[in-house]
DNA sequence: CGTTATGGGAAGTTAAACTATCCATCCTGA
DNA sequence: TCAGGATGGATAGTTTAACTTCCCATAACG
């Protein structure tokens, strides 16, 4: 056992089987991270050692988050994580990556449902007061990709309640909001945003999974 | 071109490349399909031959909107259809399913942590009255993972946030039961648990974004 | 009755996300 | 100081998912 020589401080500069053990991933696969540049190069000690510290350990638990509940593609993470890294310009853009991540590749080929998708959007918007500018937003273009299948599914009963849901997302939207409030930094912003964005769809989701349970015993008042 | 024979009646028994086109689908991959058993084998009118409806069109393009949009893999589709088909008894149970499948393998491996994060949930339902009876429910799982996965990544605070995002979840699933409200079938019922969940989690998931730009541009006044 | 399509299955492909193996240093404890 | 395990860096190999290709014996069409 050759090695021990960190005394466990709490921001140590640790070695790689030391940061494997703390973000329990294997060697081989952090190696496989830095060649990705999903990860920085450690600090160098010397032309070819170096040291990694605590941010390196958040910034795999991230990593694996995204991924593992975010449900996110590595390549995703590493645009995400790029453009946080970028500070880029707002959070909007970068949620956009995600979100085009998530929704993955589905561009509606049928001329006429996007049309429709799209005036239904519009309208939605210019109802509920919220910005609509450019059609080729990825937001929009990933509300009408949904907008779209929904139909396609054959259950377009269910858009008659786009209002009700809109308006539930302009509460959870204000929630997020206070996340952010007082908050300078625009590089933790947009992290903070991330998170509480891909994270918090997740978690909304299962929330959502409960909910309906004690919806569903409720209104049904039988065996379920 | 040899082939034209159905008069293209509203619900027409076609063929294999007719299906292929309303599908939008290649055909080889509605073989892989019909393999896998996703897809119910078509009609024989011979010992080597059949003919598809449009249950199958229906049937595939569900299967792409819960890919692409929902986010499932091919796998997790065909246990959720299957589950579906069999009219497995509660709604929650094809949920759960699909749930475990959206927030991949992510068992929490700290002991410690997956106590805390169970405790929370445990107050957390009981303040809301939420049933909360099996600790190894499949959605109390997939909860306890983010409560983990969010404390993980340093995010603590969200979770202060956890009761308000359990109101909006309990509103939203309210709104959920009512597409499900006058329905007898348990079939169909489950069928439109599933389409309302996983790509309503979707549409839920855009709308939110697009509140946020709004309450984003609201709260800073200013570029963005 | 010759051409084209079909159902069915085996084998090949592509991409993502790792995992394994090398090897020339490096570092550490005896 | 020096032997042996660890490291950084690179290349090649593995595994799984989701298709695609190919093939062939049988069917259907004109």
């Amino acid at each position: 056992m050759p090695l021990e020589p960190s005394p466990r401080s709490e921001n140590a500069r640790v070695r790689m089987a030391e940061l494997s053990e703390k973000a329990g991933l294997p060697v081989a696969t952090i190696k496989y991270y830095l060649r990705e540049g999903l990860l920085p190069p450690g600090e160098r000690t010397s032309p070819n050692q170096a040291r990694y510290d605590d941010g390196h350990v958040q910034r795999i638990k991230l990593i694996r988050a995204l991924m593992e509940v975010g449900g996110l593609s590595l390549g995703t993470v590493g645009e995400v994580l790029a453009a946080v890294d970028a500070g880029e310009a707002s959070p909007h853009h970068v949620l956009g990556i995600a979100q085009q991540g998530i929704t993955a590749s589905r561009q509606v080929v049928d001329d006429e449902a996007r049309e429709w998708a799209l005036a239904t959007v519009r309208d939605l918007a210019e109802r509920r007061g919220w910005p609509c500018k450019s059609d080729d937003d990825l937001v929009i273009q990933a509300l009408v990709g949904v907008l779209c299948a929904i139909r396609e599914v054959g259950h377009d009963w269910y858009l008659d309640k786009l209002d009700a849901y809109a308006e539930i997302a302009d509460r959870i939207a204000d929630l997020d909001l206070e996340g952010i409030a007082g908050i300078e930094s625009l590089e933790k912003i947009i992290e903070i945003a991330v998170v509480e964005t891909v994270l918090g769809d997740r978690l909304l989701s299962v929330l959502r999974r409960l909910a309906q349970q004690r919806a569903s015993k409720a209104y049904f008042a039988r065996e379920g």
